[in-house]
DNA sequence: GTGAAAGCGCTAACAA
DNA sequence: TTGTTAGCGCTTTCAC
């Protein structure tokens, strides 16, 4: 069976098309019973107006997309349940795109997007690339775009993120209250506004309690890929860290094999702490001392910018930059000793 | 600046709407200059077909909707995860839908869907009801849909999901064979096909083992929804069980806390599997005993499987039902003494 | 209060 | 090889 249309609607009730069309959209010149008639109809037949040609027609899809690095990290669920918050009530619907970090990949989706699929966008970016220039193409459409977590600076649209240089001091300087003097930094995404935020956070913190500052323990890692754990277990072995500070969630993971694997005891014989949304970081074994970004709440945030921004009149474009504060939980892999 | 469009091509280069159109499919039947000068300007200003236009037309939107409970699942975080990677090589676009265990909200997603959104949809089912006459109003229409883990039975469409029965059975088995005989059996879901298999597998080796069968160490949750722990610790401690099956990894996660709570030992004292793809489990204390769901290859499957009938003639549209093996990870949660 | 008709951007059958 | 035209399903202006 094919869908049912307008068309079918209207010749089955002898009236026109564009009666059928004012009915179901509730017009107030239509005539009560006409009204009756038409939805009893579209009811009974199951009507679902089709999507694509209303879009052809008023230009809105009520349909926004979500751009992220990958899925299956705990801090993008998080921001997909934000956002989802948002648009159940506006009435949006949300499609989620994945680049998994691919530059390649995000300019393929952003160019997709301003073809008109989408009324507009939120976006991570990826970490493979500088280049923006597909971005700024975006600037010329009519498509919306709200920036969130990691974001471009020097852009002119709304963005939300969270206080990684405030969160990755406090985080830093519980290491160093702890009594840590030989941080490992673990880096994921060099060319991402988060990560330098964090990393200049952590010299701060060296440099504020005098210790002495060596870039050989820093090291790199790409974001959303495994990571090697025989050359980080190298690393681990060779720099002899009494602590470690991960960007990343999968960079604590990694520590935590790996220490179990050299037979080190964390915390007393290094300290772990990470950026990272894992809900289960409480249970695990010790349990994780963790930096959580309000993720939930930077989804909602975005999705409400987003959605003014493409309701509201064009004259009153008006650029936001929300900052909202993580959350540093202190647990077992700080402990002083355990 | 408004998206730019085929007419703006056509008039730019001075020839008409059809022929850049056949210019830009790369039509065998457009003189080769003409096609260059075409795709030259087209990129230049960056031309992005709009989908919706298309779609009209064609009817096919290479677009598929996937319909789970919820995001914020490990399970169902891979099988996206699966999904994508087939989409990806076929170039078919993914759109989310979450149901929230709300059977309105599946409802509601599935009639928009037959409206010719998407060319075909996976769907888990929802937990909320038991009344599927949504989907079958789908077979009546041009929309394709493939099921996957939890599944209706008597439905005449492909299905892929997990063998339930058989790793319940396992799991089950190995708490016995660790000398607990009053175990606790924690539900989600209750009218799910895959809670079903896994309640039956319960009592089988119950009964296989000759252990006393005790209805009322059975109690049933609401899958995706915040765990009433003192519900849970007063039933735990009202029944005073030697082991926990539970079917969802929430109910796992709330169990841990609950025996941390009371200062109950893991293993020792209450051991612990569930059906999980956490995949820290391993890093908790106890390191967690898991059944693990072929959640990646379970995504792939279905994807497969839908796109295949979408393409495929309707007269060999084929019925299959795919089963896809757990695995059963025996850890120290499970251990007979630690 | 209702209908006729135009047009959104694109594809494809038919004409030239 | 290229142009003309009709039409996908819907909304909306204009006419009655």
């Amino acid at each position: 069976m094919k869908n049912v249309t307008l068309k079918e609607l209207a010749a089955k009730l002898g009236v026109s098309v564009s009666t059928v069309s004012r009915a179901l959209t509730d017009s107030y010149e239509i005539n009560v019973e006409t009204k009756k008639r038409v939805q009893k109809l579209a009811k009974e037949l199951n009507y679902q107006p089709n999507p694509f040609a209303a879009f052809l027609r008023k230009h809105v899809s009520k349909t926004i997309a979500l751009i992220i690095p990958e899925i299956s990290n705990n801090f993008f669920t998080l921001v997909i349940k934000g956002v989802e918050t948002i648009c159940q009530e506006k009435d949006y619907y949300v499609l989620i795109y994945e680049t998994h970090e691919d530059y390649l990949k995000e300019v393929r989706i952003v160019n997709h997007l301003i073809g008109g699929r989408v009324d507009g966008f939120l976006i991570s970016v990826n970490s493979g690339s500088d280049n923006v220039d597909h971005l700024k193409e975006v600037l010329n459409r009519d498509v919306k775009m709200v920036m969130f977590d990691r974001v471009v600076d020097d852009f002119n649209v709304s963005k939300v993120y969270s206080n990684d240089y405030e969160s990755g001091f406090d985080g830093m300087s519980h290491l160093v209250n702890r009594g840590c003097k030989r941080i490992l930094f673990l880096r994921a995404g060099d060319n991402l506004s988060t990560m330098q935020k964090r990393e200049k956070a952590y010299f701060d913190v060296l440099e504020k309690h005098g210790l002495p500052i060596d870039h050989s323990l820093i090291k790199s890692f790409v974001p959303s890929k495994e990571v090697d754990l025989d050359d980080l277990t190298k690393f681990i072995l060779d720099k002899k860290p009494d602590a470690i500070f991960c960007t990343i969630e999968r960079l604590a993971i990694a520590c935590y094999d790996i220490c179990n694997n050299l037979g080190l005891n964390i915390p007393n014989d290094i300290k772990i702490i990470t950026f990272s949304c894992l809900n289960v970081a409480r249970l695990l074994n010790p349990s994780l001392s963790t930096i959580s970004q309000p993720a939930f709440e930077i989804g909602k945030t975005a999705a409400k910018l987003l959605i003014d921004e493409i309701e509201g009149k064009k004259e009153q474009k008006e650029i936001v930059e929300v900052v909202l504060a993580s959350t540093i939980n202190k647990r077992d892999s700080t402990k002083r000793h355990l």
